[in-house]
DNA sequence: CCAAGCCTTTTACACGCGTCAAGTCTAGGC
DNA sequence: GCCTAGACTTGACGCGTGTAAAAGGCTTGG
């Protein structure tokens, strides 16, 4: 009952009475072989268990119609989102993706970059570590292949293209209904070593000085070693709360996952978050983490666009590919957050 | 400033003076060659820039040193978590893993098959769809290579390994605590699409029966097309609050992300699970969901061994890769679960 | 000085398929 | 019936590396 089972295009060639380079034009590309032959091997493939060896196909092409991508964390459902949108945008292309995660370690980061180079992927997209990344395997990344740059990008890094948010516009439009609605906000940041956090910052300052509101920075001390966002946002908070402090205040939060954490240092205060119309504790956080809308209360944030962010890096990668050796410019496309407005503010 | 770029291993040979050969033995194993070639070869390669085709060097080894993982989510944090822990274990033990999310698709998730078997990788670790998985590829990569199922796996598929959490154990003894504590517990259910769903359910049932208490099931039903697991416990619970059903029930959620939801819906009603000592509304969960400790109010849920999950399935893996030939008889593993007692219940 | 032994080099073939050039076959038009 | 174009086949070479066999160089011991 199990088909026979065929090992190489040679014997496939011989079981059903087609030439080999015929087979090979097949399976690239089956427009570029008349009707019948196509009949024939689509009948004949039926009748056998045959799978083109994926390492000797792609070996003597110029294309290997594979995109790598690394994304710096597993655990963080923004990062899964963007690389959902990543593999869906490069799948609906034709390309297969093989996605790496550089688990917060610059060495491990250096390891899939040598992989994909390795590999001879068309393109790569990766998302930064932070501060800890070597700087260097981007360079080499960007001058071997089509390379862009999403999420974050290290200010350090010129003339690498970038896809991602635009946090000035973000988080000023935070500001500014956080201060329509209420009392201005107080910024609870985290320690330094990541890019979009230390944007975000500065836009928060950038935006309070504007409108002649003074900026405070809470948080960016490190609370405890390797601590998940959520717990710094609560270490911060309870600290803050325990003392009477910020007890009625607004708390924009440099991300979802430390707002997460702000708001169970708030429950645990008998606190409640938006509670009050115009009053009172507010926390609002940013990127819209699929889990906000059932958070308690609700998370009021800005949504990332991260389908579009996740196409135009894809959309960006086949431009590079189509030009090849036009020396085209560097390309940084911005997409404007969107604001969910919630109960927490 | 930049080093020569080196394509091949030939020239790689003409450029330091070591013959191909003792190149290509040198990256497979450095001890395998003599101390001094050992240092010239590496001097010499820190003055030109070679990465060897990642294509060429496997085509005609017989092992790959890969292995594939698929994962049916990329948005469930429980995942990502397994795969990280087998990131981490396939690493320590020198291999590449190439993983590939089915994104609850069973054609991507055959054509991720296809590709792992194009690829002769060294083995496979896959983590089920549900009802929609097709069992034939399943059984197909059973048949070519070590294969380990985990997390859950179908009731109709047989002689396969399989790595995942005892639901027996693990849901008797949550329903045994809940008994203990409090109220026999109502299990919070899904539609029967998730094997381990359907186990939980059914050891549920099982215990409150061998309790002599009366089992109670409640949103098997379909709530939306396509709806995340939180918003499916929302509706249900909301929908029961609102008619001033279950209002100082206990509620055992099939899983995490429902018992989310459900702590949603709790909140909206006004309701405070496990505020009161032993009566009163209580929620618990399964799974230790990394935001467990951070939801109002923390949740009470077994935690799944998810490392060693990952690391028996790698062992595995291993261990078959070793006896080859040997038809070692199929091997199910299944690790307890441990009590996670927070406030909500 | 010669023989034994290890390490290396040389030489050769293999892997599975892409690709090209030249030859063969078929169908269509005259 | 012949001619031409198109589609196919045959044959050959190449990709970058693994790998095995044979031959060469060096050290070591006598």
């Amino acid at each position: 009952m199990p088909k026979p089972k065929i090992h190489t295009m040679e014997e496939l060639s011989a079981a059903i009475g087609v030439s080999r380079p015929t087979l090979s034009r097949y399976f690239q590309d089956p427009t570029k072989v008349s009707r019948s032959s196509v009949e024939r091997i689509r009948t004949g493939l039926d009748r056998v268990d045959y799978t083109p060896n994926f390492f000797a196909t792609r070996m003597n092409r110029k294309t290997t119609g594979m995109i790598g991508v690394i994304i710096p964390y597993l655990n963080d459902l923004f990062f899964t989102r963007l690389l959902e949108s990543i593999e869906r945008a490069a799948m609906a292309a034709g390309y297969t993706v093989i996605s790496q995660c550089s688990h917060s370690d610059p060495e491990i980061e250096a390891r899939a970059a040598e992989t994909f180079l390795s590999m001879n992927v068309d393109g790569a997209i990766v998302a930064p570590l932070g501060n800890h990344s070597d700087l260097h395997v981007y360079e080499r990344l960007n001058a071997r292949m089509p390379f862009v740059l999403f999420d974050s990008r290290p200010k350090l890094l010129t003339g690498v293209d970038f896809v991602g948010t635009d946090h000035k516009q973000s988080t000023s439009m935070m500001v500014d209904y956080l201060c329509r609605v209420g009392s201005p906000p107080v910024f609870l940041a985290m320690p330094r070593v990541n890019f979009n956090a230390v944007e975000r910052e500065n836009a928060y300052i950038a935006r309070m000085i504007e409108r002649d509101l003074e900026p405070v920075v809470i948080g960016t001390e490190m609370t405890a070693p390797g601590a998940y966002f959520e717990s710094h946002g609560l270490a911060v908070m309870s600290d803050h709360f325990a003392r009477g402090a910020l007890l009625d205040s607004t708390v924009l939060c440099v991300n979802d996952r430390v707002a997460i954490g702000a708001l169970r240092a708030a429950a645990q205060h008998g606190l409640e978050p938006g509670a009050l119309r115009r009053g009172g504790l507010r926390i609002a956080g940013h990127d819209d983490y699929p889990l906000c809308p059932f958070t308690s209360p609700p998370l009021t944030t800005v949504a990332q666009d991260v389908d579009a962010i996740g196409q135009a890096a894809v959309d960006r990668l086949q431009e590079k590919l189509r030009a090849e050796n036009q020396t085209g410019n560097q390309i940084v496309k911005l997409m404007d957050g969107v604001m969910k407005i919630r109960s927490s503010a």
